[in-house]
DNA sequence: CCTAACAAGGGTTCGGCAAC
DNA sequence: GTTGCCGAACCCTTGTTAGG
């Protein structure tokens, strides 16, 4: 290799403004040129060692000055050919085109995973971090192996590196602009989860969270919208994570919608902007909420708009500005508490909950278990229940009754508790 | 101004597919 | 077989427009 440093000149010749201070290092010609990335010989080809910034990617010292052999391009085929020096050139360009096949994959990676974040409208600078996370999970890929390719990996890596880091991502958008099949990407999702530990310990709460205000500034809908599905997320993650992050999403902001007052938005149109189906939304409420907790009366989702406000206001997961103004769930409450049972409960920190200032009086909870539901008040006299003949005054749902193998005991799930800030007169 | 026809968007239902 | 999600057909509602 010659001692002068060979660059890239596959580029468009910007001007021809010949560098009266430049010599070509090889022929000694003056004809020098002046691309976009450096200073080409226009007689042999070569180029000179004064550098240019490459204009589609940052500059990078190491591989224009030292890299081995010249990891570089002389000029092209019929270029080299026209130079007297086409031998030596020809001699040079297949040294330098010696690239191990792990070279060859780790740019053609490069290439793709740009190429995708491009499309995707990601940033180009997430492509050093994703190439590293590329590198390390197909170093664990045995040869041979279904998704060692650059086609199958790239997309795979992108995924899960956005998902990571709680960064929203279009599954089928990314589908859109790979190679990759959905088959074959979903079956890489699997193991990936032991190739790349790190992925386990994302926040997937977080992530919906995120999804959640996006949805709420792409709609518009303030943050009241934002508050209250986080408010829903929070009461019911535990019980609806076991599915994809954006039907989650979909479910909470969709119940908010359902439940708020009409403002423009459709949940056909939310549903479009998660990339999740509408018809999936109308089962997970049907499901999570509806069969959940023996509602009766629902018809579909939009159409059972009213029954789903009057189950979350009762559930106590409505804000102020969502709960139904009085007279419009009165039905609906009433016939939860005909037909009650009493419940014996024993509270363990009852007190700190009820009584926090350690007043000297005594607050009794009564509870009633009506088809499943929990119903109580709270009296500050035991008498006063007693004397009522066992009247039940202002009952409300707080929580679901569950019976247990020992028909002793039952298990109770409280929907909301009261903060400690004094003695509740009534619940 | 009224009405009918039409289009478009929203919503519902059901079957198919893939994963478990 | 069950579950979860998607796709598509179909229905419904609403807005628009043209004709009387």
């Amino acid at each position: 290799m010659a001692t002068h440093e060979l660059v890239k000149i596959d580029s468009i010749v910007v001007d021809s403004v010949q560098n009266p201070l430049e010599r070509c290092d090889v022929c000694g010609s003056c004809n020098i040129v002046e691309t976009r990335e450096c200073y080409t010989c226009r007689d042999c080809g070569i180029v000179l060692e004064v550098q240019k910034l490459e204009y589609h990617r940052p500059y990078d010292a190491d591989i224009v000055q030292y890299a081995v052999l010249g990891k570089t391009q002389m000029g092209y085929k019929s270029e080299r050919r026209a130079t007297k020096n086409s031998v030596r050139l020809e001699g040079l360009n297949r040294l330098d085109s010696h690239r191990t096949s792990e070279e060859n994959v780790v740019i053609s990676a490069k290439i793709a995973i740009k190429s995708i974040l491009t499309n995707l409208d990601f940033p180009l600078s997430d492509s050093v971090s994703i190439l590293e996370v590329f590198k390390k999970i197909r170093a664990q890929l045995g040869k041979g192996t279904k998704f060692r390719s650059t086609e199958m990996l790239v997309p795979c890596v992108i995924y899960f590196y956005y998902k990571h880091n709680n960064t929203p991502i279009s599954e089928r958008e990314l589908l859109e602009v790979s190679k990759i099949s959905k088959k074959d990407f979903n079956e890489f999702k699997i193991p990936m989860a032991s190739l790349w530990p790190q992925y386990k310990e994302r926040d997937r709460k977080e992530y919906i969270i995120q999804r959640i205000l996006e949805i709420t500034e792409h709609f518009d809908l303030g943050m009241s919208f934002y508050y209250q599905s986080y408010k829903i997320l929070s009461r019911f993650y535990e019980k609806i994570k076991n599915t994809k992050d954006d039907v989650i999403v979909g479910l909470v902001t969709s119940i908010t919608l359902l439940c708020s007052q009409p403002n423009g938005v459709s949940v056909s149109a939310l549903c479009e902007r998660l990339g999740i189906k509408m018809s999936t939304i109308h089962r997970q409420v049907e499901r999570r909420v509806i069969e959940r907790f023996r509602v009766s009366g629902f018809r579909s989702l939009v159409k059972s708009a009213g029954l789903l406000k009057k189950v979350m206001s009762k559930l106590g997961v409505l804000d102020p500005a969502f709960v139904c103004v009085d007279g419009e769930s009165g039905d609906y409450e009433d016939s939860l508490v005909d037909g009650a049972d009493i419940v014996q409960v024993v509270l363990g920190n009852a007190t700190q909950v009820f009584n926090n200032l350690n007043e000297s009086k005594d607050f009794y909870l009564f509870l009633k278990n009506i088809n499943g539901y929990l119903f109580a008040t709270i009296i500050q006299n035991h008498n006063t229940y007693i004397n009522n003949n066992r009247k039940f005054a202002n009952v409300k749902s707080v929580g679901k009754v569950e019976k247990c193998e020992n028909k002793k005991f039952v298990k109770l799930e409280l929907w909301r508790y009261y903060n400690p800030t004094g003695p509740p007169l009534t619940c």
